[in-house]
DNA sequence: GTGCACAGTGTTAGCGATAACAGGCATCTG
DNA sequence: CAGATGCCTGTTATCGCTAACACTGTGCAC
């Protein structure tokens, strides 16, 4: 089609904001019908003739028609939307699965409005899902791997369909989420396995249920092999805490073999490592957690346990659209991480 | 107060999903007082008696009653939402920002919707828009910092107050962004201040502005200093493609200091120079952008500019509310990003 | 004591959509 | 050819809220 220059660009974007964006009763005067076959051909409800349709399909384009969303949810009852509580960080993790979610949720249709919460608390995280259930949403998800998270979801209402994403397995709420404990297992074996006495570990904080599974993943390997489960040193996740973790483990008696509860830890203490001369794999054999994209290179590059965040994602949201059509399919979906070998665990 | 047990946890939270939420009418039934008058208390307009308030603010509690979002928006043509249209990715600097953005709205009241798109495709970017403005949004706010956002944001329509963060200079739209230029340039002397007779770059992907302004920083700086500039390696943000720029550096003739990109292909390179017996900062400086959270543990210590992401959400939130009430403020925020120096570029 | 201001409350009319039902006019069926 | 059965369209009520205005009564100025 051939450009119409002026006549065009002036009528649909008038560059006053007082312009009253048109409404269906608009359309339908426009077309010559009644506002309900304008609805009917938004909607694909109902039959119309082709004529007729073709007119109201040129009025839409004409007045630039969109539909008001919030008039169709107070008259439908049904919003389209979903709530995400998110957890204010860029961890990778988090950061990962709300994206999972956001596509999924695109994908069908659905809209998402995040509340994000800056603190794992309890009452912040009781408020972020409140917040939400005032703007409408049909569900809520919540990204909240703390033991704050499990709490709070305790007395969350039940009115409102709620899946929580990597929660304790004892959250009152469906479920969906890494195992954990059988990633820690599949890293504290894989390293036994190497020949050494013993596994450090580097956990994550302690309010973190992510982190506790990890660690109970690791002792109870350890345990199955009757070996006495070394002194948890304990960080927050960031490289800083794990360059002052491996301080302490340096001086606690240089390990051979330790199992970080995630990558950023495990590069911090790589490079504590690194710069008291103790070097992976050649003194002390690393695995990690998560496996963010640099894990691959960092020096050496991180031996660590996948989680498909993507994944998760995409299942929580299934869970809870599930959820929303009354199917009570199950409660709990568990995903099973895999070990990546690279050279932190490599031959000496 | 005595806890009343099953009476009240039964009408509180009855399980079924059939009951209908409290509307301002049984509210003002239960109160026996008028609608309007449940609204001013509510709304805290208009004046109340103290006792018609307690009345009325019993049976809010009683009823467990909520306003319905969907219809306040439709009654004043307010949605206190937002629409952010954000990139489906992880990469630091985006989801940073992205949670900047949250974070001030949020304290300022209003809702977040996001919008994301996996592909920075000037399609896919107006889809989004569109979808958000369907969505009701007072509102939008645009982080793509790429050559499509331009071009996108060029056909947005005019009645939706819209900013965009980190997009071209060029930009028919209120932009917020760090002056990457200004970083690049900054990065580029402080490599010559080291003495070098050139400085390489490896720069991200020819349809990121971001990636191109950081270039042009590069080059303007080596052309300041009459030095020709020497082939740019490019790559895609990644560490992986870092780790291959790296080894094509290597083959290109050893560089002596390489100005990278970002944060994340300064590892990967780093790893590549490691694997080939070039060290840093023995044999080779480097300097990232970005400053991740990892980059002070990288082996070596990372020099970066560092972007404040955080206060481009929060400044870009600002300037989108300052032109929902009509403010003709600013059009432009730059923010100046800050060099830190650590051991990738120290005494060698 | 009349009038006026104002606190406190109620009534009514939308906002822009969908739901539910009620036709008019063909076309088929018997 | 009457009646039934669709297609296509329109009318009306309704979702839950706020805006605008109307109404009572009290207290105070004059």
């Amino acid at each position: 089609m051939a450009r119409t220059s002026s006549t065009e660009g002036g009528r649909k974007a008038p560059s006053a904001q007082g312009v009253r964006q048109a409404s269906l009763t608009d359309v339908a005067e426009l077309a010559g019908v009644s506002h309900m076959t304008v609805s009917r051909v938004i909607n694909g409800t109902g039959p119309v003739r082709p004529e007729t349709r073709a007119r109201v399909e040129a009025a839409v384009r004409e007045l630039d028609y969109r539909p008001n969303s919030a008039a169709r949810t107070l008259a439908t009852g049904k919003s389209e939307t979903l709530g995400v509580v998110a957890l204010d960080s860029t961890l990778y993790g988090p950061a990962s699965t709300l994206y999972g979610i956001e596509h999924a949720a695109r994908e069908a249709g659905y809209a998402i409005t995040i509340s994000s919460v800056s603190r794992p608390q309890r009452q912040s995280i009781s408020d972020a899902v409140e917040y939400l259930r005032r703007q409408a949403v049909e569900g809520i998800l919540v990204i909240a791997p703390h033991e704050a998270a499990g709490q709070a979801l305790e007395f969350t209402p039940r009115d409102v369909p709620l899946v929580a994403v990597g929660a304790a397995e004892s959250a009152p709420v469906p479920v969906v989420s890494v195992d954990q404990r059988d990633g820690a297992r599949r890293a504290t074996k894989h390293l036994l396995a190497l020949g050494h006495r013993t596994v450090w570990h580097v956990a994550g904080p302690a309010d973190w249920l992510e982190a506790r599974a990890r660690e109970q993943g690791w002792s109870e390997t350890l345990e199955a092999h009757d070996i006495e489960a070394p002194m948890v040193v304990r960080g927050d996740w960031s490289p800083r805490s794990g360059y002052e973790a491996g301080r302490t483990l340096l001086a606690a008696g240089r390990p051979t073999a330790v199992f970080v509860a995630n990558d950023q830890m495990a590069l911090g203490m790589l490079r504590a490592f690194a710069e008291a001369g103790v070097a992976a794999p050649r003194d002390v054999h690393v695995v990690g957690f998560d496996d963010v994209p640099e894990s691959a290179y960092y020096s050496p590059p991180l031996t660590t346990v996948r989680q498909d965040f993507i994944e998760v994602g995409r299942q929580a949201f299934e869970l809870l659209m599930s959820r929303l059509r009354n199917e009570g399919t199950g409660t709990r979906h568990l995903i099973t991480p895999e070990l990546i070998v690279r050279e932190s665990t490599g031959p000496r």
